[in-house]
RNA sequence: GGCCACGUGGCGGAGUGGUGACGCAGCGGACUGCAAAUCCGCGUACCCCGGUUCAAUUCCGGGCGUGGCCUCCA
């Protein structure tokens, strides 16, 4: 079969034609930790995830390798730690902070019924691998000390913005930052910088005395390296990260290792506003996963409304939308229980392989749950949900149920008398009565005996 | 200011050079004492202005609007 990619370095759909198809390659640049994620963390997580899954549906799972790494050395943990634990000593304070928050990541997005990934490295975990990129890219000419710093020169890389489509003049001309006095070009980059006291120090490298550290961006071309080669297949994430995070990491990898491309599909999630607006601390609408899941959302719901709107697109998130996802997901909790672990549907996946068009892939699930197709289920499964969540879910509902059972049953009892002897005000006032404590009924007729009666259950 | 996306019915959201998915909501019907739930059926849309074409929502140009990047924010 055939998967078409849309491709940022080319603007446009291709088909996907792997290095080595016994071993397909992904790098997704993953969080760092400093906070807790938001939704917005969410979206590439969930969808290269379902990217994940389906290629290993079409190589098979022994034969795709995704990295998603962490990135656990950087000046937002620096100045986070230095706030939260002030009572630690730096050191101490980063491990507490950059611990607790990576494992507060795993918890997370464990219920959004994300795989792991095959491997999950730590930018601090592959200093070494840095401090040879940096080496090398000095001795070849890419890169220059200056101030104890090591600096990306732009100049000596001739298609240096080919990812981001913009030229060195225009970037030069637009460029509202202040340049540091020590730059040769304005946009050169940090590859090294020195340590201040009290900041994570590794011995530097191009014989620098003073220890220093990262600069962001070149912990990816490290790690990718490390895991995944010189050069390998798809390289994802948000599309804020084309400039300058994923161009900076083309410029350090290719130009240490002499190769024509970094990744040869470089993929890019869309960007998610608020409710209409556009997510920030200032706004107050700023939304983490956890807090969605604390408020009571199943994961699974979380993950179909990311999924509801194409990877590209801009995503607006919002309440409404989260309630009609549960909706959806809730009529298709039965066949989610009942899967019997048979191939996914094949309509919806070739609905992803266009590109993961996963909304056009649930308009395939609609198809199938109106014709009662028993795939519906093994297909639900096969993109992440496993209804755990949701059974959680229901769980809790059924606890509060339970608890309310003692109330409810009397006033339930009494309705059905009151319809039997035709008093119906009655009735609907007890159904009113049920309904503002949250209990919604529902009558059916029992077919053999012909009496009616009522369930209930606690509304969401 | 430069660069880049996007603009489809009440809402969400695919797709396409020529019979305009899918879901939610809505409407009609069945069922019901009435509802709810369920089942059956139904309608409504391609930002504006030009151009190319036998034919454009789909391609091209311009405009307007929204959003993103250029500020270590996915």
């Amino acid at each position: 079969m055939v998967l078409r990619l849309y491709n940022t370095l080319t603007r446009q759909k291709g088909d996907f034609q792997p290095i080595d198809p016994s071993n397909v390659r992904m790098y997704v640049c993953g969080p760092t930790v400093y906070d807790y994620a938001h939704i917005g963390n969410a979206r590439p997580v969930i969808v290269f995830d379902v990217l994940f899954r389906l290629l290993r549906h079409i190589y098979g799972p022994d034969h795709v390798t995704y990295v998603r790494n962490i990135t656990d050395v950087d000046d937002k943990i620096n100045a986070r730690a230095a706030e939260r634990y002030p009572e630690l000593a730096p050191e101490a304070a980063i491990r507490k902070l950059t611990e607790e928050t990576a494992a507060q990541f795993h918890k997370d997005i464990a219920a959004l019924g994300v795989l792991a990934p095959t491997v999950e490295p730590r930018a601090t975990e592959h200093i070494l691998e840095m401090v040879e990129l940096c080496d090398t890219l000095v001795k070849n000419g890419h890169a220059y000390v200056a101030a104890d710093h090591v600096l990306f020169d732009v100049s000596s890389m001739p298609d240096y913005g080919r990812l981001s489509n913009r030229s060195l003049e225009e970037m030069e001309a637009g460029a509202r930052v202040e340049v540091a006095p020590y730059k040769k070009g304005p946009m050169d980059f940090v590859l090294w910088k020195p340590s201040k006291p009290g900041e994570p120090a590794w011995p530097s490298p191009a014989g620098i005395k003073v220890p220093g550290r990262p600069g962001w961006h070149i912990e990816c071309s490290a790690m990718s390296w490390k895991h995944l080669g010189k050069v390998f297949d798809i390289h994802g994430g948000g599309i804020d990260l084309t400039f300058p995070h994923h161009e900076n990491e083309i410029a350090q990898s290719r130009c240490a290792h002499g190769t024509p491309v970094m990744a040869n599909l470089w993929m890019h999630n869309g960007f998610l506003q608020v409710e209409g607006e556009k997510m920030s601390k200032s706004l107050g609408n700023f939304i983490t996963i956890h807090e969605l899941l604390e408020d009571g959302w199943p994961g699974e719901v979380l993950r179909f409304n990311m999924l509801r709107t194409h990877y590209r697109q801009p995503i607006d998130w919002t309440k409404k939308s989260l309630e009609e996802s549960a909706r959806i997901l809730d009529s298709w909790r039965p066949a989610i229980e009942t899967a019997n672990g048979n191939a996914p549907a094949q309509s919806v996946i070739d609905a992803l392989a266009d590109d993961l068009n996963t909304p056009a892939a649930i308009a395939e699930l609609h198809k199938l749950a109106n014709a009662g197709d028993p795939g519906l289920g093994s297909t639900l499964r096969f993109l992440g949900f496993s209804g755990e969540t949701l059974r959680a879910k229901a769980e809790k509902q059924a606890e509060t149920a339970g608890a309310m059972a003692d109330r409810v049953a009397p006033l339930i009892a009494a309705r059905l008398e009151a319809r039997k002897r035709k008093d119906f005000a009655e009735s609907d006032r007890i159904r009113d009565e049920l309904s503002a404590m949250g209990i919604a009924l529902k009558d059916t007729k029992n077919k053999q005996t012909g009496e009616i009666e009522t369930t209930w259950e606690v509304m969401r």
